[in-house]
DNA sequence: AACTTGCTCAACCGCTACCGC
DNA sequence: AGCGGTAGCGGTTGAGCAAGT
């Protein structure tokens, strides 16, 4: 058995969005909300599916978004939450107000990789690109192997915390991702976090991470019971 | 002016997580 | 516990535009 459709592919639209469609999907969340988006479409007299008008409300019509280039000050921030949340495009989006997933996405793939690049690092580790990873990244070995570690003396990741050769090395930085009361005290001051309204950005609001980790409601998720003390908090040290 | 190349970003696709039964 | 439906996420694609030749 197959996965099941999410629409009846042959009764719907697909492409650029027209304007009446556009103010149609607004009309109809503006009377509504937001709801169920799959019958949506229906609802609102759309030829489209209902992943379709959800992300054409989230990435585009919603009135909070922020239009506009990126400032110096985002760019700065979403390379600091990259440098430790990695690819996780809605949790960076999250802490910039206004703007999207997909907009971060392809902001990061179309100006800050190169940025990072002329700067001397590697977008995906955070680490500086140093002449031995440089020659890896250009050999053809590359294509055929992959090496244990592209390890060398500056680049060597010494925290616990580092999960695996993908992590920036980022021993001065205190996730306090474990389950246990906050910590916000640090012997590693962190070059990441210096100023404090990156610090703040990151460090608010606070977040339950048991369901991004996968556990289930009740199953090990402490936050709604003991929230006072147990929440797994995003703690950056200052 | 015509064509090519490179870039941007909206939209799509496939997968996973979540939730209710 | 298992299943099916739905929402959300991240990777990828391709149309449209600008710059270069």
């Amino acid at each position: 058995m197959g996965r099941s459709p999410c629409c009846d592919k042959a009764h719907t639209n697909k492409g650029a969005w027209t304007k009446e469609e556009d103010q149609r999907l607004v009309s109809y969340i503006q009377a509504h909300g937001e709801g169920c988006w799959r019958s949506l479409p229906k609802a609102a007299g759309l030829m489209r599916c209902g992943k379709s008008c959800r992300l054409r409300w989230i990435n585009y019509l919603r009135p909070d978004l922020k239009r506009g280039n990126f400032t110096e000050e985002e760019d700065e921030l979403i390379i600091k939450l990259h440098g430790f949340l990695g690819n996780k495009w809605s949790l960076i989006a999250g802490r910039l107000p206004g703007r999207t997933d997909n907009e971060i996405k392809n902001y990061w793939n179309t100006h800050i990789k190169r940025k990072l690049f002329s700067r001397g690092i590697d977008p995906q580790t955070h680490h500086p690109i140093t002449a031995a990873t440089a020659a890896f990244l250009t050999s053809p070995e590359i294509f055929s192997a992959v090496p244990e570690t592209t390890d060398t003396s500056d680049n060597k990741c010494h925290s616990d915390s580092c999960s695996g050769g993908g992590s920036p090395n980022y021993v001065d930085l205190n996730l306090d991702l474990s389950i246990s009361l906050p910590y916000h005290s640090s012997p590693h001051p962190s070059p990441y976090f210096d100023d404090s309204s990156t610090a703040a950005a990151v460090r608010t609001p606070e977040i339950c991470f048991c369901r991004r980790l996968g556990f289930r409601g009740g199953e090990a998720c402490v936050c709604e019971s003991l929230k006072e003390h147990l929440v797994l908090r995003l703690a950056i040290s200052n």
